[in-house]
DNA sequence: TCGGACCATATTTTCGAAAATACTAGCTAT
DNA sequence: ATAGCTAGTATTTTCGAAAATATGGTCCGA
């Protein structure tokens, strides 16, 4: 059986579809494909190399997730962003994140916390090695998701944490607007370093009150330096 | 051109896609196709008269709505039901249901009072005509559905929105499981009557209450009636 | 008897062509 | 001039065939 050529593509599931959903929501989720960007299928063809109904399917579940407009007759393009729409998803993060910390921190047993406490140590190892652009660093990127993703990991409810992904992954492209107007990230470090803290010593409250000012801040900062991408055209 | 051969299954959207997902999600809610239930593409191809891809297409949706499980490489299924998934959705609608209703109260204009008495209005109505099976009558469903939609909807966030949606759709599809088993419907007419007041009046703590007590009683009815369909096999 | 390899069949997944629909530009009539 | 129509082009949407993969049964050797 012929093997890499095939192979190649699917890195991110076993058929084509799922990696293609995968590499589209990448690609929109960091911007390559900016805002409202008519998705055109010819011009999909040959990004992805994949034929009209695969990438349909592909599209589909995207515009589930909400990262995808479908406008039907007229094809498809990247959900445009808009100052509604990061207020939206903030406050949307915040309702669902805050429950979700409460319930690990109530339920969250050994591996959970080391669960936490590693993912952060990864996260500031990267952050040492090269401390300027983050988001430029794919993965600074994943090390920051999965220490968010771990916080929350014991709360019982995959449901909910299926909620909680796709609402992060609205609020990262929205971040991804912004990197590249932002004069110098905050100290997000430290901000991490508090939340694991009051999440290990099942401070409750504090870890919440923590969590809501981490969203609301960085999603005021979006605002702040990309606010002039927001609700143009 | 010739109408009404082919745009006689296009009563839900422009493209057949759009409307096969909708039929779809109909029989899945209704559990005329049952939970756990193999989605041979022969078989759906006989019942719905669309090809592969399109039908694809629309199980794809409905994965990510979590009304369909898509197992790579061995095809797609009715989402399986269980006791667990039950009370994570029964969880995840209070939560947001209890947010939505408190905005809306806060928000809501003469236009949003209006709506939620008149879909109230309807409702009972329809009640009074056949108390018998509510479930059965698909004109009740829509009119209940319509009811609890008209009250959240002036929270303002469009995300929120979609997601509550989400979650009744596979709410319902938990009170259809147990339609068949239950004895008598309980007061509902009077439980939706207080909760209208409630929220007209402003009175968000009450109605906040009133709701989540409504959410949860159903929940349980549904674990209590039908618990023998729960986790089996 | 049992486990594993192999083949035949059933089913899903992917593809590119064909049909349907939207868009654009140029024309006509008012 | 301009609104409305029409024809031609661009683009999406749908289809069924073909490829890829899974499933189930049979045979073989231990």
């Amino acid at each position: 059986m012929p093997e890499t050529a095939i192979r190649s593509r699917k890195e991110f599931g076993k058929t084509i579809a799922a990696d293609i959903t995968h590499r589209l929501r990448e690609e929109i989720v960091t911007c390559g494909l900016p805002p409202g960007e008519p998705l055109r299928f010819d011009v999909l063809r040959e990004r992805f190399g994949a034929s009209f109904t695969t990438l349909r399917e592909a599209l589909t579940a995207l515009t589930a997730e909400g990262l995808v407009d479908a406008q039907e007759q007229r094809g498809f393009r990247v959900a445009p962003v808009s100052h509604q729409d990061l207020v939206e998803v903030t406050d949307a993060r915040v309702l669902i994140e805050v429950e979700l910390i409460r319930r690990s921190i109530e339920k969250g047993d050994d591996d959970w916390e080391i669960a936490v406490i590693s993912t952060l140590h990864r996260l500031k190892r990267i952050e040492q090695r090269d401390p300027e652009h983050p988001l430029r660093d794919p993965e600074w990127k994943i090390a920051h998701r999965q220490f968010h993703q771990a916080l929350v990991s014991a709360c019982g409810s995959a449901t909910l944490l299926s909620i909680r992904a796709e609402l992060f992954d609205r609020a990262e492209r929205y971040r991804h607007l912004s990197a590249n107007f932002r004069p110098r990230p905050r100290d997000k470090a430290g901000e991490h370093q508090a939340i694991m803290q009051a999440a290990i010593s099942r401070n409750a409250d504090q870890a919440v009150q923590l969590i809501e000012t981490h969203i609301r801040t960085t999603a005021d900062n979006v605002a702040k330096y990309a606010g002039h991408l927001l609700d143009a055209e």
